[in-house]
DNA sequence: CATGACTAGTCACTTCCATGACTATCATGG
DNA sequence: CCATGATAGTCATGGAAGTGACTAGTCATG
């Protein structure tokens, strides 16, 4: 029950389109929920059977037309209960990490070919979040907008993301560290 | 089909029971993967039907059998073939970031104690996990350890761990300090 | 001596999530 | 002129994960 209030939480600041929501789930620029287009089209369609968002059909030229979707009153209560009861713990759950448990067991070299796909992808994410963050606070300090800014959510998650992808780069560049340097030195283990 | 090679790369060094792994990935000490019990025993049970682990029963006095589990050679060069393709980017997908998101719209109050809750489960992980890298390097340094020992899969998993309940802890610590500092100097808004 | 917690699991049900395939139209580039 | 990529979605299916309930014996605590 968390893809739906994503959506809700991503429809807060203004109207959006599914098409625009569903690419920002998949990129995961909704950096704080990731989901397939498939997904939030359903979810939308469940959500605006249960009265939670109402949608509204632009006729486009040129183009296929599109529907507009905003939170009603009922979603954002909706929503706001959802905030006052307990967020479930959450556990990292990543291919990777299974990858370097088996570390001493598998090859190596395959190892950190996979790392530094890894730190390569994190990189990117981390530019896309500060450039993010850049445009989100515009003109503005950082310090000044938290403090007078209009929006803070999805500034601050955007935060946790940036540092996130970044924790993960260093640890892939620590990994691929000590694995260079095992290899090293003790060659034939 | 990630939960097999997690089950997989934590049966790597040791046999372990159905019991003690379920209690492993349910506790998330197996800090590189989280699933329930019921997850973890039909895990099982798939595996040794595709003869990628092995099971012996283990009679035991005052309390029941249980079966102590291996990773099969079969199941290694799954394990193997596993590490060799890339990994699934991995994405944050947490409640409390949805929460934050809505910071705007929402009880600043309740959020800040979903905040503090967060921040005392990250730091208690913390500490968890700083326990255990002590007991993996036992005498040695940090670095003697990466370098010279014997198996630094769990140990190099377990440092992704901390890193991430320290961002996790010193995220909350910030949103809170800024949602205190807008509620102060901006009451009714 | 009853209550709850620990060991060691199993069964059933539901909901969530992932994947692939498919329909259209329009704009752009080679 | 054809291929591609973007816009804007829909449908169907399977596998993964979450939830609750249940068995059954042992040990410690009050």
């Amino acid at each position: 029950m968390a893809l739906r209030h994503a959506v809700l939480a991503a429809l807060l600041d203004g109207e959006l389109s599914g098409y625009e929501l569903a690419k920002a789930f998949d990129l995961g620029v909704a950096n704080f929920w990731h989901a397939r287009p498939q997904q939030v089209y359903a979810e939308l369609t469940r959500l605006e059977g249960d009265g939670f968002v109402a949608g509204r059909e632009v006729v486009q030229e040129g183009r296929p037309n599109k529907r507009l979707f905003r939170v009603t009153d009922a979603g954002l209560a909706q929503l706001q209960s959802f905030t006052a009861a307990a967020a479930k713990p959450s556990f990292i759950r990543d291919d990777l990490l299974v990858q370097v448990q088996a570390a001493d067991h598998v090859d190596t070299g395959a190892l950190i070919e996979r790392l530094t796909e890894r730190a390569a992808v994190a990189r990117e994410k981390a530019g896309l979040f500060t450039r993010l963050l850049g445009t989100m606070r515009g003109e503005r300090t950082e310090e000044e907008f938290l403090r007078d800014g209009g929006r803070v959510g999805p500034y601050l998650t955007c935060q946790r993301g940036l540092a996130f992808e970044e924790g993960n780069r260093e640890w892939c560049e620590h990994v691929i560290a000590v694995l260079r340097d095992r290899a090293r030195t003790r060659p034939d283990d």
